[in-house]
DNA sequence: TTACAAGTTTAGGCATACCAAAATATTTAT
DNA sequence: ATAAATATTTTGGTATGCCTAAACTTGTAA
């Protein structure tokens, strides 16, 4: 079943306030999400019918084991997104709300280069390549003044 | 006046596709953005009535300045993403899906990080870097198989 | 020139996702 | 235990953006 932006949105939720509270409520959900409550309850029961999570009213919401499942696998789009901005020097607050917006709907193959491009910076046997170092001057000062060494970047 | 996604969708299309036939008409339209010509209609009316282009019944539509100002921005961060993501080695049209997922909403920051990176690669004075040629050999492999120069990458 | 084909618009509907206000349930404090 | 405060749900309504079917224009070919 293919699942919407907004319904992977709110099963994020859910996960990232359940790990902290046990389980979600309404009231955090709509202050997580910026909405008011009467629509939480509402996406709730349709997520419920979907088989996403239990729901009971009054009671508060856990996700069922696919829709932890989702959860998770938007999670780490998110998070594989947000290093990229990181090493890409956007700063963190606006990589975090751009992840957002980016984690839904792009393209597995693109995910996959994403990972790749970050296990190249990471794994790199000498870790922390210089030309990142370089690129995190140049995006301060515009400058390409790395001297001599820069033959070999 | 904020603008919603699917409004710059719109002068994008009409944007690419009156570049090529001097006005785009509303089966053009649907055609490019894959909806029906009825869709298209009620989207230029509303887009006529906020000044972003001109509408005459049965005419087809022309973008006003206002209008262009804002495809050409949609379309300078679109070209920037895909760009990125040219680098990152993801094939050119899936590139060119995504880009088209991620050129509305982006933090204007983040694109000027983006525009920073790719200049940081095309700039750079020995030009074609080695780290990127070493990191679409990783792409492909998996493998940091640079030997005794990657000390300086 | 008129009729028909192609293109366009209008009208009525649907799904999503939000909201405010009212109704209902639960929790807490006395 | 019960009233008041808090939380949740229901109800009815809005905006967006799409659709189909029917009505209307326009241009073209007989």
């Amino acid at each position: 079943m293919e699942l919407k932006r907004r319904e992977e949105d709110y099963l994020e939720a859910i996960y990232e306030i359940s790990k902290r509270k046990g389980k979600a409520r309404t009231t955090d959900l709509a202050e997580y999400l910026g909405i008011k409550p009467a629509s939480v309850t509402e996406m709730l029961q349709k997520l419920a019918a979907k088989g996403l999570l239990e729901y009971h009213r009054y009671s508060g919401v856990v996700l069922s084991k696919k829709g932890e499942e989702v959860a998770l696998s938007v999670r780490e789009r998110h998070d594989t997104i947000r290093e990229l901005l990181k090493y890409l020097q956007v700063p963190p607050d606006i990589a975090q709300r751009d992840a957002c917006i980016m984690e839904h709907n792009l393209s597995p193959i693109t995910i996959i280069q994403l990972k790749k491009f970050i296990n190249f910076i990471k794994n790199c046997p000498k870790n922390a390549p210089i030309w990142l170092e370089h690129f995190k001057k140049y995006s301060e000062t515009g400058e390409f003044d790395c001297g001599e060494e820069c033959e070999k970047i």
